[in-house]
DNA sequence: ACAATTGTTTGACAAAAGTCAAAAAAAATG
DNA sequence: CATTTTTTTTGACTTTTGTCAAACAATTGT
């Protein structure tokens, strides 16, 4: 059981991923893949939508989505970008199982396999480890919270954009720049003159 | 099973805290805090240091701590205040038992109820609902650093204090004003002169 | 109580970041 | 492939925030 399993990346599947940093067996490992379903998903389709409870969540095998909010002002805030090999979850909402403040939506065609949070439920009853693994997951997640917070913090706009694409060139690639803008808390007029400078 | 178990605030204590918010019987309660040991801090004592590993997490009674680190030019950065009524934790490092990458200090004296990692994990086994408490303290500093991690990306310095203010009278009242611009991520002058303008 | 230390405010200035509007570029659509 | 539509860049300007140093205030230890 190992951490690498959430850093997956574009290179390994859910099943590979399983077998090489999970501790499941082979058979423990096929029955927990019958229990998630293949998910296509066009550009700009939701996965989850602000106010509804998140009844799924999914592993992305390719594609990328974002999550985001509307502020007071009707302002798409982005909160985080999903890329292949991560576990695409608002946290909160699945859960705890209450309404989601967020959305969370494709940037482009994407595809990922899918569990309900019944059949989640089952899992943990059927091979308990999964909820270790749940845990492990929750705790990257917040761990990654965490270093986006500090960034946040102590970085001034131009840091936070250099970290950022050394970090994330694959998202830098794919993704417009208001959406990361927007993520990094930085107007998009500021962030091209940030660019420009570069 | 309530959430307001981790909002419990000054009036009331654990074992309050427990028979109100929690559904563990009177017994199990009793049993359960026979784990806690008292601890008294004087001001500037620490409960964690950078680089060591958690081996225990407390519950505030009164006074108040904060979590910092060092930035790689020495500066000292604050990154929570622990206020009564609130669990002690570095999540990453009590959870996972890692290395701390952050310490956690007394800003003035300090009561603490407090249980060892050991000991922590005798009370999962002994007591597993204790595990769901857990998950819900876990969960709620997720939420709590969520709401942190969005105001520092949507919010001025002008309006991050007001809302500080706001939401926190009593830290406000005891704590430097240097460790709140710097949990704020505002410089000190920048504060100073925004209290001005208020 | 007094010196020493630590914390806060202020001034003068510089740099960073935001605003608004228009132009340019890129992408999506028929 | 031409035309909308969306996204990004740019210009001119304002506001916000940071920097450095000094003055001032508060707190602490003896």
């Amino acid at each position: 059981m190992n951490y690498g399993l959430f850093n997956l990346c574009i290179i390994m599947n859910l099943k590979d991923g399983l077998s090489h940093y999970s501790n499941l067996s082979p058979v423990e490992i096929d029955k927990s893949l019958s229990l998630f379903t293949p998910e296509k998903l066009r550009a700009k389709e939701y996965f989850l939508k602000q106010g509804k409870v998140s009844d799924k969540i999914g592993f992305l095998e390719f594609g990328m989505l974002r999550s985001f909010f509307y502020d007071e002002n009707g302002n798409d805030i982005t909160t985080h970008f999903f890329q292949p090999g991560q576990i695409i979850i608002s946290m909160r909402s699945f859960n705890a199982q209450l309404p989601s403040k967020e959305n969370i939506m494709t940037i482009e065609e994407s595809s990922l396999l899918v569990i309900t949070y019944k059949n989640m439920i089952a899992l943990y009853e059927k091979i308990p480890v999964w909820r270790e693994i749940t845990k492990m997951v929750d705790e990257h997640k917040f761990n990654q919270l965490n270093k986006r917070s500090i960034q946040l913090q102590t970085l001034s706009a131009l840091e936070r954009y250099q970290l950022f694409c050394e970090k994330n060139p694959l998202i830098i690639k794919s993704v417009p720049l208001r959406y990361i803008a927007s993520y990094l808390g930085i107007d998009i007029a500021t962030l091209s003159r940030i660019r420009k400078k570069i």
